[in-house]
DNA sequence: ATCCCTGCAAACCTTTTGCATGAAT
DNA sequence: ATTCATGCAAAAGGTTTGCAGGGAT
């Protein structure tokens, strides 16, 4: 959790603020924010402690070998499910409530759920012309 | 894939296969094997090998901080989910049809369903007590 | 005979960590 | 003044790769 508030930690938080609906992977916010005064070590420290405090989230894709995070916005956040393009490499939001039946069932069984992560892996419309 | 058949696949496929509803990390299957006439390099290519040819499954947790790797048997692959209890880090499987709704809808916006993931975070009924 | 697969070790890549300095309170 | 966060470089951890030798067909 963090303590004092830093310069380093506000560019990585308005930078995924400024890219709502995009995910980044820590070589591409490393990347876009070269130009700035952050280090390595500092762009990973300062996003363990935003998903801890849940002001990013955290996303695997391809089966964890590539980690990606997103500014979140508690307004956008509806339910909604990941759609990964195994052709292009997109991915793509869809909102859909369906995956709230599937957590009441859970919680009604005793798991207590804190996030959720649903991927669909496949092609996307465009790639499959 | 695969061109000949090796012991050391086979070693690597019997082994996930006589833990059909377990999932392995690579260290664990790692140990597991470690008396078995198979090396650490001929884990991960056959994982991959295996992976490729639809043999076993490949899961990730914890926002692919773990990967694991399991049996992939087409008569069990019924629909089903993840459980990931942070308490504990043990993985829980429950079977539901409703994944299948979620498919049926992206289907029809023309994505193509190649693979599925689903895994609600938490905690188990045990650990909750 | 040919091509594939293995084992080993080194390379690679991403993430984490120790430490001294500098910033925030 | 105190405590936390930073930058750097090194370490760690997991996965991939190059290469020479052995195995499968």
């Amino acid at each position: 959790m963090a303590q004092y508030k830093t310069e380093q930690r506000t560019i990585l938080l308005d930078f995924l603020k400024s890219h709502p609906d995009k995910m980044f992977t820590t070589k591409q916010i490393e990347e876009a924010l070269a130009q700035k005064n952050i280090s390595r070590s500092a762009v990973y420290r300062n996003i363990a402690i935003l998903e801890s405090e849940n002001k990013i989230k955290r996303c695997a894709k391809n089966g964890n070998r590539e980690v990606f995070y997103q500014f979140f916005d508690l307004q956008s956040c509806k339910s909604h499910i990941h759609l990964s393009c195994t052709e292009c490499g997109e991915i793509f939001h869809l909102e859909t409530e369906i995956t709230n039946n599937i957590e009441n069932i859970v919680q009604k069984e005793g798991f207590q759920i804190n996030k959720t992560e649903t991927i669909l892996y496949g092609t996307c419309k465009n790639c499959s012309k």
